[in-house]
DNA sequence: GTGATACATATCATCCTACAACTTAGCTCG
DNA sequence: CGAGCTAAGTTGTAGGATGATATGTATCAC
């Protein structure tokens, strides 16, 4: 199991805990773009802490591009398409319609991440997708091993893209959807749908190694649609690509 | 014009510095998954810098889940797919070749965008996205007005999806290459060019209001491969799906 | 009265020191 | 030999001091 506990179980610090209360107060359009942060200082007051502790909570905004501050005047709230980074806010997720809309995007990119392998995958992206394959079919329940098996087959065939960007969006939105599962406890399916879950995965492996674009992006999409409905996300009917 | 020139003089500040540096070095390699990081004492006398500018540095590498820091311990390399953000490295993108894989991923996500965008819109999507196109044509030359209307067009198509998600990568996409491109120089395309680009979103724009998703797909990839031989970059062959 | 210069103020940038909280390893003592 | 304690090392937080930069204000020359 590593050290992933260790992750899961950081405190929360003190810049950490200003930050997001400011990340949040821009998203909610407390703070438009253009408006002026109170000063470090202010800040400092207002929360109680030492003005080190804003000043680390205000260097993480900035980096992501969400502020912007000039020596001598503040800081300033920046236009949101000048974001540096992707983040997406854990909390939102435990509404299960945000988390509907991000297998939406999963299955987008999933979909033609599919396709593209089944195009350009070599010998060794066919070997290292099967052995992730075999690791998780070898487990009697579904657990946290599968489930990491699972994730590396995934990223294994965005890998075999050849595309290290598609590698990089996917991963990340996979690791998304699996810690907002794992932390509302959505998992441990059933014996049976396991199997099926398994199954799916060999009908996306078989597409690739046969070198059929169209066949395995419809085995993905329909693994995502079923994955998504075994944790109880309904996705909503999206184009009907796999029917002629 | 508003304030982005004062957005893209930022000063390069210390902790920017130091952080970008250890950044390199995790993505490197050098410092591999769970290696522990110098401490904090130790970096501030390589870097000739207080330690108030290294704890800076590292609360941004904490904020995006590659170090993970524990009290009384030491700070440490998190695997790369616990990263808690997506960023784009603006050097990367000056080869051609990472280039091109960003138009590639853009394809995906705009192709889709388009589609669900063509099935959900409402009309005052419509009119939204219309705002945008009229803005674009209305330029004589191909300025940075014209461009944020492009881009603008592109958002209001991600924001008719419905799904914000959506919405959030495609405008992160977009803004990435922007920025890149703007900085390379490479915009300012002749006049002819500026025209065929303005009619590949009109045939975009038909398509939507149509309510055709097949057609909509198919002028967004044709749009977005133009646009990327316009800038001298060319996307491998995609899928043939336009092509029966 | 008007314009330019110098000054005072506000704010971020960086540095420094000190202490608290936490972990580890080694040592003491029963 | 083992349990507990101590000491050292490291990150977390606090608070103040100084430098750099932008802005507004007052002063002074004309």
């Amino acid at each position: 199991m590593k050290q992933r506990l260790a992750a899961i179980g950081t405190v929360e610090t003190l810049p950490h805990r200003v930050a997001a209360f400011l990340s949040r107060e821009i998203e909610s359009g407390e703070l438009n773009t253009g408006a002026r942060l109170p000063t470090e200082q202010e800040l400092s007051e207002k929360f109680g802490v030492s003005r080190n502790v804003v000043r680390e909570a205000i260097a993480q905004l900035r980096a992501d591009g969400m502020i912007e501050a000039r020596q001598g005047i503040g800081a300033f709230v920046l236009a949101p398409e000048q974001r540096a980074a992707i983040r997406i806010d854990r909390e939102a997720l435990k509404d299960t319609h945000n988390m509907e809309r991000l297998f939406e995007l999963r299955c987008i990119l999933e979909a033609e991440s599919a396709s593209l392998a089944a195009a350009r995958r070599g010998q060794e992206h066919l070997d290292s997708i099967k052995a992730a394959l075999d690791r998780m079919g070898g487990e009697e329940r579904w657990e946290e091993g599968s489930i990491d098996a699972d994730l590396l087959f995934h990223r294994e065939i965005a890998r075999a893209t050849g595309n290290s960007y598609i590698h990089t969006f996917i991963s990340f939105v996979c690791e998304q959807i699996r810690q907002s599962i794992h932390y509302a406890r959505m998992t441990n399916p059933l014996h049976d749908l396991v199997e099926i879950n398994v199954g799916e995965h060999v009908r996306i492996y078989d597409a690739l190694v046969a070198g059929d674009p169209e066949a395995a992006e419809a085995a993905m999409r329909a693994h995502i649609i079923g994955a998504a409905n075994r944790v109880g996300v309904k996705l909503p009917l999206q184009k009907t690509s796999g029917a002629k």
